[in-house]
This record gives C-alpha cells, structure tokens and sequence, in this order.
RNA sequence: CGAGUUGGUUACGCGGUUGCGCAUAAUUUUUUAUGUGAGGAAAGUCCGAGCCCCACAGGGCAGAAUAACAGCUAACGGCUGCCGAGGGUGACCUUAGGGAAAGUGCAACAGAGAUAUACCGCCGUAAUGGCUUGGGGCAACCCUUUAACCUUUGCUUUGCAAAGUACCUAUUACGGUAAGGGUGGAAAGGCGAGGUAAGAGCUCACCUGCCGUGUGGAGACACAACGGCACUGUAAACCCUAUUUGGAGCAACGCUGACUGUGGCUACACAUUGGCCCGAUGUGCCACGAAAAGCGGCUUGAGCGUACAGGCGACUGUACGUCGAGAUAGAUGACCGCGCACGACAGAACUCGGCUUAUAGACCAACUCGCACC
RNA sequence: GCAGGUGUAGUUCAAUGGCUAGAAUUCCAGCCUUCCAAGCUGGCUAUGUGGGUUCGAUUCCCAUCACCUGCU
C-alpha cells in the first residue's frame, strides 16, 4: 500500500519548484515544501531532455522506486517534486534511494 | 570454397524474493488467493475501412485522389500474377506506365532558324558589266604549241582590226529549294540508289515509328503480311478522358451538470450546413450553446493457432482448439543465482487492413555466378 | 491522440522552372581620423536531408528530419 498521493496539477508542480528546497544530485533534483496536512504527495518530472518515451518511463520507474523505499520515513504534510536528468538512466534504484535517504537526513525530514 | 539474389522465423532465456495495473472469487470495507499484463514496428499519421455524429445523406458546379491489363480483398493509393520499358553475366531487381493527332502555355543561353524560318549556300530567269585574236600575272586558264574555240564584218589576206553569241564569271533584283551549315536536350524519319535546273519520301530497296486490316491470347499485348502516313519535348504546366469522392473525427458521441449566455421575430428570417448554388426539413416561442469534475464509449474481433482441400499466387473454404492489456499524470521496477551471442530499434491510449521509416545480431529454405576436383 | 503550417548568408526577409541565388544588417580587411565613432571601398558566408520529373529545380512531386501553431 502507498503511504503517498501524486501531484497532478500545473501550478502544484510551480509552487514546489518557487518555494520548496531544492536536493540536487546527479541523477535527480528533489523539491520538497509543505502542503497538504497530513498527506505526503509525489510529482515526478521526465522531460524530454531524457530521451524517448522508454527513456521517459525508465526514468520514472526508477524513481517510484527508489521513493517507495524512502516514502515511510518521511513525515507527511510535505509535497515531494522529483525532477529526472540524464544519468538517471544508467544507475539501479538502490542506489538513487540510498542517496535520497542521506539527503532526506541532512534536512531532518526523517521519522525512523 | 568464394561472391551474391529472394523469401521467412526470432527479438536474451530459466529459477527465486519483493513491488505495480486489471479481472474473478472469498472475506467484507481492505485485505487475501488465483489468473493475466506492450511491439514488429506499439512510431510516422501517408492511405483504406469499422464505429459514431451531423436533414432521411438528395442534385449540380468547384475542389481532391487514382491511372497498362487481369484478379484478391470489407475496402484501398495495398497485395498477387502478367504485359511493356529500363538495369544486371545470372538468380533477380526497378518502374506515378492514359492522352502531346482537342486546345492553350513554356523551351533561358547558344544558333541562320525553336514549331515553322530562309542568314549563308545550291539552282533558274532578268538587268548591268567582264573575258577571247597573247602575254604576264590579277575574275576564270595554264603554260606552251599550230603562238590555241565559234559566228559576222572590214582590210593592205596564211595576218591585223572591230563587233557578237555560247561557256565561264562579278554585282543587284525576282523566284525555286530544304541536300549541306562551330549551335542545342530537341533541327522536320535514317541510309543508299534513281530523279532533277538545283533539290526534296518526289520514286524505289532495306531499316525505324504510328494508324487500319488479319492471326494468337481472358486482356494488356505479341507476330508477320498488305495498305496508308512521317507527327520536337514538356501533362510530377494548365488541361482532356475514365473511375472514385458529402463533412467531421473517441479531445467523436451519449449521460449527470453549476452558470443562465446567444439568435430570430410573420419574412428578401434563422437553423440543420465548416467551399458555392439548388432542393428538402424544422422553427410563429422556439432553436443553439455550455466551465470544472465524473461515468459510459473500452475491447470477442473482416480475431488467433493447427490440419485438410481449392488456386501459379495474393487469398478463400471446411473442421477442431483457444480468449491473449485496457491504464487515465498513465501499470513490467528492485535484488540474487546460472548460461552465453553480453542483449538493436524502441512503450498500447477506440479498433483493424496496408504502406513508409528505425533496427545489434542469430537461424532456416530455395536459387544464381565464378574457381577447383570427380 | 487528432488537425494544420514552415524550413534560404551569423540575423531579418526577397527571388516567374533559366546568368555567379538578391537586399539590409553582422563579421573581416583597407581608406579617413592624433585616437574612437560615423562615413567610403572591397571581401567572406546560404536553398534542412535523400530520391524522382525535366535539357535544366530554391521553385514541381514523393519520402524523411527538425521546428511551430490549434483542439483540452
């Protein structure tokens, strides 16, 4: 069962990248501000920088996954907008989800 | 053994843990179990259909598409066979392949001339000249002999002088010709002989092409003979002929639906109607439109597999078996083990039939050519 | 998903199937000036890609690639 909802609107996705704080690592960029009260809500980002429609959907894929292993810690009211690059493509979920974790970690938007 | 041609198949596989979409069943109000889960191109949107809405889908014009012939198909601009043309030693491949003799337009530059002309040349006639009997150069002719054609006249007669015709020739004018001409993509069929003042398909033989007749073939077409004719290219320029074609597309359309918006007012009005005209229908209180969001449309179909039969083939028929995604920010990920060729192009969004484009490789079948050996 | 449109110098635009594809601007060199700017002279640079029709394609036809617009 999924702990979070996903973003669906426009002005959602503009208002985290306006005033949420940004994680930047090599294969993502991770926007996260406060939004509705007790939901954790998900937006993920594959333009077409990334590639073709595979490309686009690999790079989602990965994300879904690396963030169901992280969405459990992190406690709700906070919208979360993942924004893919290129990298993305070429590393396994585990590892997107370790370094998500330690950067979650350093914003001390982590409940064990 | 080497080099090729054509057609087809496949698109990492197996096992385990965990996670996601849908369906069914149970439990029941969120869990469990079972099943199932991207492609040959899902792509480009280039064609054709189903489905659906717009009077009941009517007539004409305009516009658009196609173009040898015969078939296949639900249909097609697709496919199959075959004919013609072109390419290859060959297997085989390519082909928008109707009409230029209905008409119009265009053909730069070059060239005499570009769709029928006459600049040069060749020939005829007329006019005006030139030429002859000897030197020598000056229009033609050759060098010498008898110092060289013909006619007429005169004289001092084996020569001299004068004049003229023909031949030849210069210029001009009027005609005849289309053989020849540093062009051009294309120059009025080609080549030879006869013929002629010079020439010409003007005539003839051979060849090339077109039309008609004949034979063969289902037809496109092929063949040979006879008769007639000799026509630049371009229609992916306008156009003509034949055939087809009403428009829009699942963001269609139907249902729920806030807001109450727009148009006309007894007719030369408005709407159906998104090229135009005609026709038809409806309206005198009705017609049209409509946000966000949700539900339906949404997957059993010209379906797929196997066998047999018919057909050269595309394809068709019969029997048996089978159900194989249906999401709505959009489902296949992560981890471990084994094998090897170390994995190309690439992701359904209403559904099919084609075409086109992208694609690492692996495998199968048939056939052709070259070399060597038997 | 569906419908429509556009590709020409570095940039903005022209060109009827026919000459070396034109104009403005940019850039480069020279002249002018004490120097710079302005001005004058000259030069460089282009038909998205691949086929076809034609004697000859920027132009006509087909395919392909890229970009843009509309429908929500």
């Amino acid at each position: 069962m999924r702990v979070y909802r996903k973003l669906k609107q426009n002005w959602e996705f503009h208002r985290a990248y306006n005033r949420g704080v940004a994680l930047v690592a090599p294969e993502y960029v991770l926007y996260v501000c406060k939004g509705k009260k007790g939901e954790l809500r998900l937006g993920i980002t594959a333009g077409k920088k990334i590639g073709t429609a595979v490309s686009r959907n690999r790079a989602k894929r990965v994300i879904t996954a690396a963030f169901d292993q992280c969405a459990p810690h992190i406690p709700t009211g906070h919208d979360c907008v993942v924004v893919a690059r290129t990298r993305i493509l070429s590393t396994k979920s585990n590892v997107v989800a370790a370094n998500m974790m330690r950067q979650l970690k350093k914003q001390d938007l982590w409940v064990e």
